[in-house]
DNA sequence: CTTTTCATGTAACAAGTTACATGATTAA
DNA sequence: TTAATCATGTAACTTGTTACATGAAAAG
């Protein structure tokens, strides 16, 4: 798949890039990352196994849109470390431009949750959200602990965020998450207690 | 695609379907739709094109899930409305069961977002935000009016939620839709005010 | 007069997942 | 001793999107 963007190009040699490999891109103004970190960083945006990444980032390469720095380690397995270019930087921002597409949110819970009147018993449908809620407190612990070390940290000066930050996307994408989750573990108490009632 | 899935069988003889396939026979457990309506139906769930729908559709006929009336048209075309069968709800309550995957949500405004301490201006965040704010603001009027209409309608009895209607399932949905973009439009709007001071 | 709605389908392609492949270190 | 973490890659497959194909009615 990666070989096929490679050679994909416009009438005028400019290379399409996806939705993902933005993602890469954008990840990579503040920092270097190896291709492992991005996998793990990019989860919670846009979700997507190695297997996608790594073919992607040797064709961003080779586009010369990032670059990577080979690190030997001894105790673990050598590793190539990501940089963005100017020539990424430059098709960045030219996308960064463009109204994003709709989001896409797919969830199975819906369909279960949209069969409770119907064919699913309430007990199982206690089951199905006391799992949810779980899965959204355990969401919001970690985010609340990466917020706080944001707060604590040196490149963070003000007690209100700071637009001039680099911490400042992660910042509100991190708050961005805390709400969403705080959203969906209120709904999920709200169901079961009328499951209950 | 559709005719794989047709084919593809375990050792004993029981069809392997994926999660669309079981949103499908979900939405079918109330009523009858035709191929259009489920295409349409499914969106806040599962995004889905109808060139997935159609083959779907005939692939669950095949396996006997559903089964479809032929409804002649004067002004619009035929149509085929499908009913889910005993099988496919026997299917359906065996999937009901296993716990849901995590929830997936694409969403290339977070990547923007993310570069907003970067390579992203305040001029060009602003827009992205105010974008997205309106685009909250007509879901939220959508779901509202949706949640209005269901409970002046006559099989909702009392003024709260009864677990017994088959209306459950789609009040508890729209609930949560309002919520999800509750949330994120005063996010958007908290953004907004600190790009702003 | 052009676009949207209704309605169903297929073909070609892009995107995403699962499985295969390797291998050392470390924690449970 | 089993599993997880780190680290990169490919092959086979499934899932999802775009484009092609048709055509009448209604609304702007």
């Amino acid at each position: 798949m990666g070989a096929l963007i490679c050679q994909s190009l416009l009438m005028e040699g400019v290379a399409i890039l996806n939705t993902l490999a933005y993602g890469l891109l954008s990840l990579l103004t503040n920092e270097t990352y190896s291709g492992y970190d991005l996998t793990q960083r990019i989860q919670p945006f846009w979700p997507a196994k190695h297997s996608q990444i790594y073919p992607l980032l040797s064709c961003l390469e080779q586009e010369g849109y990032v670059r990577y720095e080979l690190i030997k380690q001894n105790d673990k397995p050598d590793k190539k470390m990501y940089a963005i270019t100017d020539a990424g930087k430059e098709k960045l921002r030219e996308w960064l431009a463009v109204p994003p597409a709709e989001p896409a949110l797919r969830d199975e819970l819906l369909f279960k949750a949209f069969c409770l009147g119907s064919i699913v018993s309430p007990q199982e449908g206690r089951q199905l959200f006391e799992d949810r809620a779980a899965y959204c407190r355990s969401k919001l612990d970690y985010l609340d602990q990466k917020k706080k070390a944001i707060q604590q940290s040196a490149e963070w000066p003000s007690t209100t965020p700071v637009l001039n930050s680099p911490m400042f996307g992660i910042y509100i994408l991190l708050d961005k998450g805390y709400r969403r989750f705080e959203a969906e573990l209120e709904w999920c108490e709200d169901v079961l207690a009328m499951l209950e009632g």
